[in-house]
DNA sequence: ATCGGCTCGCGCAA
DNA sequence: TGCGCGAAGCCGAT
């Protein structure tokens, strides 16, 4: 393509959020999922609408009070804004932060900066999508959401929830050519903003949302922008080759390790996507990874865009509630509260040794996940609690928690999202089962109990 | 070691 | 209306 050819953001990454006209004044992008100032088409969009109405451009990150978080969490999302906020005091955008509800924050914010257009990223998870919708609505001037997070944008992938992965998967592939783009580089906004920003009190931003401060973080990740690059160049050169043989192994360093950066938008799974068929290697190894990164990934984005009721039994398939129903009051081999569960005090000592790498390592292997859900169903008094508690687990200790795909994997293993039906048992049901035994027949299960039975094991993630 | 049966319903071909 | 097939299942038979 010639260099004088503008490369524009595809339209249909952009939806509108209330029917009122842009205003005069600059564009602000409200950043929230994406923490990044790379191959951000939510960044990207809001420098192209400014430099057409040759405006400025500010970014913002709105820090709601009412989300829970833990403390490896929230040191994660300071030292990915403060990476944020001085690489684009590179390109001359200020970074700003608003504390409160977004309802308040925002049109305070808009109003206070006679801002003239909103761009919001995209995040189909629960509550959000409410407050987004909330703060546009009392807008006065135009708003938008861009999915800086999906390579085909959610409401461009399908019209409705899939049933199932082969449901959603010819979609994505159908569209993957017009989607699967390089981005534009980033560039410097045209008219700069020449009020004066307060700089970010970062001990103010640490200390907003309650949690304990005390409980260790996790030392296997560093979190970040560059940290998330850096990340991606190790797992092409050591991991990629032969991900297809070794991803289902928790004793072997064959996964990615990306997903706290995707988490976190640190990293575009867009990127990721171009570089890995970029890279000569085994196909079979790069279409596995693929699979993963786009169609599971994007489809768990689909179930929390059309679902409104992300964490309800009535949110899933027929057979799978009446399946749960019949057997709600079945007798359960062990009964554990949340607190045996969270010290990894149960009689198993593969689910201890799981519990223990996800509190000690802020990442359970994949294969592992489904186990451990699973596990929880059989080992609580319903599936309710079983979800409400895998859900609190998984949000509290895993670094790419609070996310789509944690939704997606909880009711996918407890409650049959996405899955078919199987051979009726106690407690489950038909919902698909696994056991102690399955696992010993894939991976060698006592080198990994051993493994994480001590205080400190080795990561298994650096 | 490998294989079939278990079980449901979507989406498409006919 | 019939048919193929699906994220990682388990289990017993061969």
């Amino acid at each position: 393509m010639p260099s004088f050819m503008k490369i524009l953001t595809n339209q249909k990454r952009q939806r509108l959020l209330n029917e009122a006209p842009a205003g005069d004044g600059a564009v602000v992008y409200v950043m929230a999922r994406e923490q990044r100032i790379h191959d951000n088409w939510a960044l990207i969009r809001a420098l192209e609408i400014a430099a057409e109405r040759q405006v400025p451009v500010l970014v913002l990150f709105p820090l709601a009070p009412m989300i829970s978080t833990s403390a490896r969490h929230n040191e994660w999302m300071i030292t990915s804004l403060r990476e944020v906020s001085s690489a684009l005091a590179v390109y001359d955008i200020p970074f700003c932060i608003e504390y409160g509800d977004w309802e308040q924050s925002i049109p305070g914010f808009v109003k206070r900066h006679d801002i003239g257009e909103v761009v919001f990223d995209f995040n189909p998870l629960q509550p959000v999508t409410e407050w987004v919708n909330r703060a546009a609505a009392l807008l006065p001037v135009r708003a938008s959401m861009v999915d800086a997070r999906n390579i085909v944008p959610a409401w461009e992938a399908a019209p409705k929830a899939a049933f199932a992965a082969y449901t959603f998967r010819p979609r994505i592939h159908r569209l993957l050519p017009e989607y699967l783009t390089e981005f534009p580089p980033l560039k410097q906004p045209t008219v700069p903003y020449s009020e004066p920003v307060p700089p970010v009190d970062w001990e103010v931003l640490r200390a907003y949302r309650a949690c304990d401060h005390a409980e260790p973080i996790p030392n296997s990740f560093v979190p970040g922008e560059t940290a998330a690059s850096a990340q991606l160049a190790r797992f092409l050169a050591n991991t990629l080759p032969e991900y297809h043989l070794t991803r289902n192994d928790p004793n072997e360093f064959g996964v990615s390790a990306l997903s706290p950066y995707l988490r976190w938008g640190n990293i575009s799974a867009q990127r990721v996507a171009l570089a890995v068929r970029a890279v000569l290697g085994h196909p079979d190894a790069k279409e596995a990874f693929l699979e993963e990164l786009i169609v599971r990934r994007e489809l768990a984005d689909n179930y929390c865009f059309y679902t409104t009721d992300q964490l309800s039994l009535a949110s899933m398939p027929t057979w799978a509630q009446a399946t749960l129903e019949k057997h709600r009051s079945d007798p359960r081999p062990y009964l554990y509260s949340y607190e045996t569960l969270a010290a990894a005090a149960t009689h198993d000592p593969l689910w201890n040794a799981a519990q223990q790498q996800m509190v000690e390592q802020g990442k359970m292997h994949g294969y592992l996940r489904m186990y451990w859900a699973k596990k929880i169903l059989e080992w609580t008094t319903d599936p309710e609690t079983a979800i409400a508690y895998a859900i609190q687990l998984n949000d509290h200790y895993e670094l790419d928690g609070q996310d789509s795909n944690g939704v997606v994997g909880v009711m996918w293993s407890i409650a049959g999202l996405h899955d078919r039906a199987w051979p009726e048992r106690p407690v489950f049901g038909k919902i698909r089962y696994m056991n102690y035994a399955g696992c010993k027949r894939k991976f060698d299960v006592k080198n990994f109990e051993t493994r994480y039975a001590n205080a400190t094991p080795t990561s298994l993630f650096t």
